[in-house]
DNA sequence: ATAGGAAATGTAATCGATTACAAATGAGCA
DNA sequence: TGCTCATTTGTAATCGATTACATTTCCTAT
């Protein structure tokens, strides 16, 4: 690997004027420059990032802190954070916390050793400490689909408490008239937010009990549980709102494997508008919230930070919108 | 952030006693040593790895390329290749080449002025003389589900071509007696293997017929397309074999528009043993590759190679098996 | 004619580690 | 006693860039 002092010594300059060349920075004659970028070429002389760093500019590279890739709704995320921070030559460090505060806080401790540009965190539970200290030194925080007190950080979300409205009152459009609840972990705040959705709407009605909700844990592995819970409680529940996708679609496996018919005998309605829920049979209705433009915007924020071309907290709340699948395309006859 | 001369002002010793303690290389006196480490903690050192990158160190990142991180396959590859590399103290770079040379081409170059100390490969096309310049630079690259000429790197994958045969076996085990195939894209290396044990077998039976084939892209998107095309010149098919799950998917999702039942009209094979074939109703036979493990193996390879503990060019060949879903269980009358 | 400043280039310090080499100390042994 | 060698510690060069500062040349306006 060719170094700076190779190629002026190639081009007979000396370093710094090799370095002007490089960062387009100060002055240097169109024919010298013209002789660097020939040496640069013939040399095929990339420089190092790794010293760059150390003399004080960016390394390039940002880290996304989220629970599990392998789950969709954050593989679809970190694919959006992965294009924006490529175009804007940025490479991303993967970071799967598993929602775990240990593994978390050892990441966060190596990626400041690693000197790392920013970080987009969209992690569940997070220590705001270890997250504080990347503020003390001056690095760029954006937190991804939680609803954190707003100092400090920049805030990516939508609106999950509307959204669960949205779904509660769509099921209550298509004739359901007992609607149970498999939320996300309260220690979530996405999970909490859209429980307070659910309540919102149906602690008006006679029928409501606390005990039409039981805790998920957003993964499809649970939810039959969670399911057998409800269904022995209230044999007589129509509607189901589970807190996100995956555990809408546990619920639809567990409710055929209890030989129930979605929607006629009962009606789903999921959160979040993952891919899976269009290639279901039935199709499942969802409260779809933008997820690739919410990666990508955090990115774009993100860069925008550690460009200093933007500073301050800001929240950036995105829209959601139901979208109608076959899981809830009931008769509306018990409606009207 | 404090520096390794505050620790060693703090400790009153010189910065070389301070870089032994950390790496506990040399001689030094256990007083001594206590002094320092009591100096580290108490500042909060951190050792920078981009200054140890700069004095000739790993930096401790390994770069995963894969086509896209949005799709299962590769997000349960990504997921395993993390888990490990965190507990071996790697981070990951997460690369998507969407199957593009120039962004391929791009992350090479990048990739190395950052000093990466390992490269995973697993997209479908890359430029072999981008891999060959990792080699020149003494970089362990390892690759992953992809036959390649095996001259210098090592390789995981599984065995694609039979698993083919597997599938084709199974369909005509349950009675399909014209068996259609919609492949992967061939300028993959998985995409053709498993077309070559398709016409393994099915090329001894006397309704076999080279437009029984259709390329795909190994994604839902266009294996409807792919599905008119094969039912409009062959309408009496009645057993399809896909290149992979998603594709299966997507054919199953077209099926069902066209009025076509599965299995009874039409039995379905996918490949690859993504968790989505479970959920699906009705279920996907697979051929099931173990995909953790095989991001797994080909972590440790890595790391291994890394740590200069494995050396030379090794083959890592997983075996598949196929899994029985309700989208192949017809009636065997046809067959007996 | 000349002061002032833009243009062009080089020298050397710096970033925060590692490490070769030197030097000092003390113990063991002939 | 004097020599060898393990132990302990420090000095300074090094990794590959950036950049403050110095220097030189040359153009221009007064």
């Amino acid at each position: 690997m060719p170094t700076i002092r190779d190629v002026a010594k190639m081009a007979g300059v000396s370093v710094a004027t090799v370095s002007r060349v490089i960062n387009q920075s100060g002055y240097v004659n169109t024919k010298t420059r013209a002789k660097v970028l020939h040496a640069m070429k013939h040399l095929n002389y990339k420089p190092s990032t790794v010293a760059r760093g150390l003399a004080g500019k960016k390394m390039h590279f940002i880290a996304l802190i989220l629970p599990d890739i392998s789950n969709p709704f954050f593989s679809e995320l970190a694919r959006a954070v992965e294009d924006v921070a490529q175009q804007h030559d940025f490479t991303v460090f993967l970071c799967n916390s598993d929602n775990d505060d240990n593994k978390e806080a050892n990441y966060i401790e190596v990626l400041k050793k690693k000197n790392v540009d920013g970080l987009i965190i969209s992690s569940n539970t997070f220590n705001e400490k270890d997250i504080e200290s990347f503020r003390d030194d001056k690095i760029p925080v954006v937190i991804l689909d939680r609803s954190i007190i707003n100092e400090g950080y920049s805030i990516v979300r939508s609106k999950n408490r509307e959204g669960a409205r949205l779904a509660v009152h769509h099921l209550l459009e298509h004739g359901c008239r007992k609607i149970a609840h498999i939320s996300g972990p309260q220690k979530t705040d996405t999970g909490r937010e859209r429980l307070y959705g659910y309540e919102d709407v149906v602690k008006l009605f006679s029928w409501y009990d606390p005990t039409l909700i039981e805790e998920g844990q957003f993964q499809i592995e649970g939810s039959d549980i969670a399911l057998q819970n409800l269904l022995r409680r209230h044999p007589d529940i129509d509607g189901i709102f589970a807190g996100n996708d995956l555990m809408a679609l546990g619920v639809l496996k567990e409710l055929r494997k209890q030989g129930l018919r979605v929607p006629t005998d009962i009606a789903v309605c999921g959160f979040d508008g993952i891919m899976l829920t269009k290639l279901t049979q039935p199709t499942i209705t969802t409260v779809a919230q933008p997820i690739y433009q919410m990666g990508a915007k955090a990115a774009k924020m993100l860069v925008q930070k550690i460009r200093g071309e933007q500073t301050g907290s800001q929240l950036f709340e995105f829209e959601v919108k139901l979208i109608e699948g076959e899981s809830t395309q009931r008769n509306h006859c018990k409606n009207s």
